[in-house]
DNA sequence: TTCTAATTTGAACGATCACTCATTTATAGC
DNA sequence: GCTATAAATGAGTGATCGTTCAAATTAGAA
């Protein structure tokens, strides 16, 4: 009966993503949108309601990416804490590849440009970011109980030291600064978070 | 023979820095601009030639009051390590303060807020970050000479760390998260900055 | 083939954007 | 009080903003 839909929504989000992440939510136009998406405003407004909606569709998609590749990181390696520094080494290699919209987190910047008459979106981010640092107390947490951390560690503490090096790892990088800044940038934080250590 | 001038320049560039550290630049308006400042298109064209030309202003009008900042602690701390501490210490308790307009650095929020097609003021906020990173590292330099720091020490690269650490110190406190937070997290990156220091 | 209905299209909407400039206003010297 | 001159004004510029919707298009079902 009906006409097949022209559009992947999800290949669409992820060009969303791009732009937004690359350009913030005020820095990207309808237009642009459109011309990025392939998608003429009557898609989009029909699929996605609003340029809110699409952003916050966009953001969430973000977010899971980078979960999954928190995920795959503690995956590889062979203790959570080790985890931990593969994925603020993968990281640092990310930064220096050069297609990536930003280098800065999408978070961040939509933390930062969101201001008080945006009270969806800074609340969105708000709960994402406390998400993100859930996620890191509780693998600290997982590395106390390993004993690889001291057992009178706070880790809610060091999750949110660790949240905000890795959000000063990735707004110093949006500096235009040589790459081998960004990886003793990237060592140095591991070194921190070695220091924390149990001594053994 | 003229009619004087009805504002002053200094309160009005400070006035700027105000709204455009709260809101950013794509995000302020010329008519917020226009209200913020109490004038019309015409004066505010004439004394500051584009809304460009104003942002540049308030930009270089705020990285001076942070360094300003900083020369009032180092004065006042007994030693530059001192100095910085100090320096750090005060960072936070006005990132407790109720009337900022907000609690990110106004040069990082621009600096992931400018994309590529203004060029102008991604190199200017460069040049003042750079500037910045400079000043870290002459302090530490003091302080390996003064013997504070071990001799061996990297200024250059320990003073892009410590950046790195205001820079997410401060993203960070744009969240919405308790007074203590903020707290810990200074003094979490004190003691950092205090593991370089020399044993003695 | 015809019908039905979801999808796509793009012209057009009012609002707001950064910005201009002819006009009015205020002041100091005469 | 008059004149000269710089400053302040604010209506108005064309462009672009996010958004809407009537019309055209495309498919499967009958």
């Amino acid at each position: 009966m009906p006409r097949a839909a022209r559009y992947d929504r999800n290949q669409a989000i992820e060009r969303a993503v791009r732009l937004f992440w690359e350009r913030g939510y005020a820095g990207s136009s309808m237009k642009q949108i459109e011309q990025a998406l392939d998608m003429r405003p009557g898609s989009l407004y029909a699929t996605f309601g609003s340029k809110d909606g699409l952003f916050h569709e966009a953001l969430d998609h973000y977010a899971g990416q980078m979960s999954a590749a928190l995920d795959e990181q503690l995956a590889a390696g062979e203790t959570p804490l080790e985890g931990l520094k593969r994925y603020l080494r993968e990281a640092g290699r990310q930064l220096l590849a050069p297609k990536t919209p930003a280098r800065a987190c999408m978070m961040v910047k939509t933390l930062l440009e969101a201001n008080r008459d945006q009270p969806m979106i800074r609340d969105r981010v708000n709960e994402l970011l406390a998400r993100t640092e859930a996620r890191f107390a509780d693998i600290l947490q997982a590395s106390v109980r390993s004993g690889e951390l001291p057992a009178g560690t706070d880790c809610q503490r060091l999750a949110r030291l660790l949240q905000a090096q890795i959000m000063g790892l990735r707004s110093f990088a949006q500096r235009d600064v040589p790459a081998s800044t960004i990886t003793e940038l990237v060592e140095d934080m591991i070194a921190i978070l070695d220091s924390y250590r149990s001594l053994s």
